[in-house]
DNA sequence: GACCAGGCACATC
DNA sequence: GATGTGCATGGT
């Protein structure tokens, strides 16, 4: 099983090259987003982060000083903007609160320490927490999504059932604990979902049509 | 106009 | 522990 998830990654490497994830200038920006991208576009999320930068809205500390219904408008376009509002509200507390408003402090705990951490926020939950832990922090935790299920469920390498924690560990224990990697094979996963592994599945010109039996 | 998007919390059985 | 539901805009 080794080596079919090294196979995975050539296959992805070669159809697709360095994705060079995640899209944002600071760690910071990475944290957002993750909260911003909760089962939405990533344009949309990528459009707001770009009007807070301009409203120089983007750090910690300004956000902080925005009401929740401003922000929330603000939040629009990467819907359930309410809700989302609320989140980055309570992950901005929760970085006040404990690390000074730094995300560099934050860096400073173990994986261990932090995850739990992270998933005590409201609306934080396992991908959201894993995003800002690998992507954000660069702590060695393998990232699972929406695609990631998808891929391995079609290739039958997973269990239908498979809970998030178990997929994670099904890559950790297999893959060497490597934060470029981690971040490069997930971000390969999601380019791979994003343009061929519709949830209904059917296109002959995805890279890895006809591997371990066609899917069509 | 349907379907989809880089989830999560909460209620209920 | 599993399943169902609300949250919501914008792209294809």
């Amino acid at each position: 099983m080794d080596e079919i998830l090294e196979e995975l990654y050539q296959k992805l490497w070669e159809a697709f090259g360095p994705q060079g994830w995640w899209p944002g200038e600071t760690p910071f920006e990475v944290a957002l987003g993750a909260i911003l991208t909760q089962n939405a576009n990533w344009n949309n999320v990528a459009r707001v982060i770009k009007l807070l930068k301009e409203k120089e809205l983007l750090s910690p500390r300004s956000l902080r000083g925005l009401p929740e219904a401003e922000l929330a408008q603000i939040l629009r376009p990467v819907g359930y903007y309410n809700l989302k509002a609320r989140r980055v509200k309570n992950f901005l507390d929760f970085l006040h609160a404990n690390y000074q408003d730094s995300m560099a402090r934050l860096a400073q705990g173990d994986l261990e320490e932090l995850r739990p951490r992270l998933l005590m926020v409201r609306g934080v939950g396992p991908e959201t927490a894993d995003s800002i832990l690998l992507y954000a922090l660069n702590k060695p935790t393998f990232v699972v999504d929406a695609y990631t299920f998808r891929i391995l469920r079609r290739h039958d390498l997973v269990e239908e059932a498979c809970s998030y924690e178990e997929l994670k560990e099904f890559f950790m224990s297999r893959r060497p604990a490597s934060v470029p990697q981690y971040k490069e094979y997930h971000a390969l996963l999601v380019r791979l979902g994003k343009d061929f592994c519709r949830p209904r599945p059917g296109c002959t010109t995805c890279p890895l049509n006809g591997w371990r039996g066609p899917y069509l």
